[in-house]
DNA sequence: TCTATGGTCTGACGTTCGTAATATTATGGT
DNA sequence: ACCATAATATTACGAACGTCAGACCATAGA
């Protein structure tokens, strides 16, 4: 009785969220209109709202997709402070700063998700929530709770140092920033 | 053979940068338009164009004028790293976290900029640099290249944490983000 | 095999808002 | 009174969000 199969509205929902994330992370949020958003998924503007109320709802899933997807990334990494070091390292590297569309949605975004309403704020609370105490139990596998202010704070240190490297034109400072990133992340760890 | 005295365009050009940097901050550069920036100056849209070649042109003031701003004010703390732990206190507190319009453009808009097309950014890497220049001359005043590398990891953690600590809608969490800020700035920076 | 069903998507539309540009008016020092 | 200047008001044009009627077509059921 239905012409597709029962699955395909989630999957199609699911691409448009995955395809959004990119581009909110490359052209922000505000810079990325929902026809834009749509073609990237293979469709055109008017499928939009069969998916979504607004687009600030979609902008909450988005978030909370990201986020969900970041923290299962970093949990395959190999286990305690030896995974925690190769993440920082990736982390702050070139590749990632180059290519923001596929990395971290908080270096992307986070002055921009300060400023949306609540529901996406909400997504990415709980979102932030799960990378601290991702950071933390490497930090301190016996008892995590007592890295949770250091998890905190190497997390935003990793945040804020590849943002600062993005937003420098002259390539040899940007590439100074990573350096002494890394440098300063791996000190502040131990 | 004027109607104004011949300082009058410069201070209204001036006015206009001013407001349109709290209004950035507030809003995001993407989020403000340039009815409302003029408006904000107590002009209208129309009369932009006699001061800026575009938007962009404006942005790109805007940030030299709120990086050299910021500069010109940590300067007057007090010397050494006294003046330094008062200001990373003032910069990680509820205030400057819920003033963001009158706050730190790097937490506002960092990302932003990243995004920005190469003049912002270039009055932008100029800024940074004073900035970092202005911290590390206090952390080492003896060897201010010495200390480069930790003045950038302390600036980025501070940033970093500001905007994680915006982005949160639980406000627990989200001053349990600026207590650590500190803990951790203050513990980074011996 | 054929057909009716109904979920999914298309593509055009209305309205609002954006940047940008131009024409016009108000002003006040010389 | 003149007239250079700065601001206003208006216009153009595109892009934004959101809406809608209808096309499409795989599949269930005859």
């Amino acid at each position: 009785m239905a012409r597709y199969a029962k699955e395909h509205k989630q999957v199609t929902r699911q691409r448009i969220i995955e395809k959004a994330g990119q581009r909110f992370k490359q052209d922000g949020i505000d810079g990325s209109g929902i026809s834009t958003l749509m073609s990237d998924a293979g469709l055109t503007n008017g499928a939009f709202y069969a998916h979504f109320a607004s687009k600030d709802d979609l902008v909450a899933h988005v978030v909370a997709d990201e986020l969900r997807t970041q923290v299962a990334r970093y949990g395959t990494a190999r286990p305690g402070r030896p995974g925690l070091e190769d993440l920082v390292r990736d982390y702050l590297s070139p590749e990632h700063r180059d290519h923001p569309g596929v990395g971290c949605p908080s270096a992307a975004l986070l002055d921009e998700i300060g400023r949306c309403e609540d529901g996406t704020k909400q997504a990415y609370t709980d979102g932030a929530r799960a990378i601290v105490e991702e950071i933390a139990a490497r930090l301190a596998p016996e008892d995590p709770r007592s890295a949770r202010g250091k998890a905190i704070g190497l997390f935003t240190m990793m945040v804020g140092t590849l943002q600062l490297s993005r937003a420098l034109s002259d390539r040899k400072f940007a590439d100074e920033v990573l350096e002494e990133g890394v440098e300063n992340a791996l000190a502040f760890m131990r």
